[in-house]
RNA sequence: CGGGGCGUAGCGCAGCCUGGUAGCGCACUUGCUUCGGGAGCAAGGGGUCCCCGGUUCAAAUCCGGGCGCCCCGACCA
């Protein structure tokens, strides 16, 4: 049906590039491993932040916004911190241009006069300069807690790129908090974790299992990493979003304290969580199918579109006039509603169209729906069509964008759970591996232990489930007593 | 950084082996007929054939060098 997109199972890889791109969410751009948000993509991101947005400030978070330029010297010193994104980080180095002649050619190189004496760093996460931000704002007990969150790009050097999931550039948000206890940061990061779990399966309509990360997955300069963690339609996992629990670390590396109501001075306590332009991806290649995009109708930028349908100028006057009072009820009742007027393409191109780009819900409105006071709604979950009456269409329509959203959530849970297995021995471990999805098995957390999993593998263990540690066995590869399962499975 | 592929019209490609008028589909423009699942006919417009150099009477095509991008692995949200 869908011309220009490769199926799913014949080249899960390149239907995703080609879902992206034809769907107009966005497009390589001319510096490699970046890309450019076109207004689709652009428009869904809104409201992906528009609802986080609303939730952070429903738990008492403030934004703020902290310079793209971090000083070189800041990025050292948190140890691990530095270990963990020193591999990947943009230098700026020059502040200035100068144009030369290069073989008669006209060009410009960094002008050698302008090098910066500390060279800057353009932020991979903000943690160094937000924390030496708070060691000036923070004296007291009653300074604390600090809440806030940050809209933000970030820079990654990375080796290997793909459009959403793993850009150089990349959009996100990270909260940075600092609280006088332990006790109350591990629930700030708790808490946050569970704005994502929320917003994932709410908004997003994708499941995703809660947990912890081990050792060696969790974020450089955190104690623990919490983390969501989604399934995709080829059966490997995303993480699709973390909160960390950043104990002292930064609070020591940049003396961050306060004076206690006792009067002894106390470094603070730190949290850091981010969700990024991944989600994206992960809406795709959760939702997607082989015709296109699929979007959760709560973040799809059109919920409803009217393809309008005529024979004849008369016929078409009437559909158009009919078209134009339907969309302006729907949308005064808050639903993304637009009429497709064109007039240089079918109203099957126009299906085709719309569908590519995930519109949750078409309208058709021909000649004879007019003559019946009535709208065909196609449901993008499943194709299936259905006569509304123009009295009450727009609770109508309402109930069926709420009966998509639910339907794509419980699509995705299926498949999730289909793609679910406990296994009990390394041969099955392997089995279930292979045939992709999550694995759970019991496991002893060991980096090296991991490494060789991975290598032999290319799975790694995706979390350990926060309430999972009551099912004790022997380890999957080394026999060892472990407490309970965690969940495999290869990744992105 | 290793392995593979590709740079020719806005997009997707053929032509290259065997050098000689730069082509096809889609898109675009105009007109008419269409319109309930990606319309038809007719007429048109559009090119530093990635870049630099070499061979040749003649290079998209052959030779040398560069650059870029995509895909697959190792690193990562």
């Amino acid at each position: 049906m869908a011309k220009d997109i490769t199926p799913r199972d014949s080249d899960y890889a390149r239907w995703y590039t080609d879902v992206v791109t034809r769907s107009t969410l966005a497009d390589y751009s001319p510096v490699k491993g970046c890309m450019v948000i076109r207004p689709h993509g652009t428009a869904l991101w809104e409201n992906i932040q528009r609802g986080l947005d609303g939730m952070f400030k429903a738990t008492g978070h403030e934004n703020a916004y902290f310079p793209i330029f971090i000083p070189k010297s800041f990025l050292a010193r948190e140890a691990e911190h530095v270990e963990g994104f020193a591999k990947e980080c943009a230098i700026v180095t020059h502040t200035r241009l100068k144009a030369v002649e290069v073989d008669g050619r006209r060009t410009v190189v960094p002008d050698p006069e302008s090098r910066l004496e500390e060279e800057l760093i353009v932020r991979p996460t903000s943690e160094t300069i937000i924390y030496s931000m708070f060691a000036k704002w923070i004296q007291s007990y009653r300074d604390l807690p600090i809440l806030l969150n940050q809209w933000a790009n970030v820079v990654r050097w990375e080796m290997r790129t793909r459009l959403f999931l793993r850009t150089t550039e990349f959009l996100w948000q990270e909260g940075h908090t600092a609280h006088a206890t332990h006790e109350e940061a591990i629930e700030e990061a708790r808490r946050m974790l569970e704005v994502y779990r929320t917003f994932a399966e709410e908004w997003l309509a994708i499941p995703v299992l809660t947990g912890t990360k081990t050792e060696s997955e969790k974020f450089a300069g955190a104690l623990t990493t919490y983390c969501i963690e989604a399934l995709m339609q080829d059966g490997r996992a995303l993480q699709a979003g973390t909160s960390h629990d950043l104990g002292q670390n930064f609070a020591r590396a940049f003396d961050v304290k306060y004076q206690s109501a006792a009067g002894d001075w106390q470094h603070v306590w730190n949290t850091s969580w981010g969700v990024s332009t991944r989600l994206i991806g992960a809406v795709v290649m959760c939702h997607g199918d082989d015709d296109g995009l699929v979007l959760p109708p709560r973040v799809a930028p059109v919920q409803a579109v009217i393809v309008p349908i005529w024979r004849n100028e008369s016929q078409r006057e009437a559909v158009l006039a009919q078209g134009r009072a339907l969309c302006e009820r729907l949308v005064a009742r808050g639903i993304a509603t637009r009429l497709d007027e064109r007039d240089n393409v079918n109203p099957g191109f126009k299906f085709a169209d719309w569908e590519l780009k995930g519109v949750p819900l078409r309208l058709e409105l021909g000649p004879r729906d007019v003559e019946a006071r009535q709208v065909v709604a196609a449901s993008r979950l499943d194709r299936s069509k259905t006569k509304l009456g123009w009295d009450g269409l727009e609770e109508a329509v309402a109930a069926k964008l709420d009966e998509i959203q639910a339907g794509l959530f419980e699509r995705a849970r299926q498949r999730r759970e289909q793609a679910t297995r406990d296994v009990e021995t390394w041969d099955e471990f392997l089995e279930a591996i292979e045939e992709g999805g999550f694995v759970r098995a019991r496991f002893v957390p060991d980096p090296e232990v991991e490494a060789e999993i991975q290598q032999e593998t290319r799975a790694t263990v995706r979390l350990v489930p926060l309430d999972g540690a009551d099912d004790p066995g022997p380890c999957i590869r080394t026999g060892r007593k472990a407490s309970g399962r965690v969940v495999f499975a290869r990744a992105y």
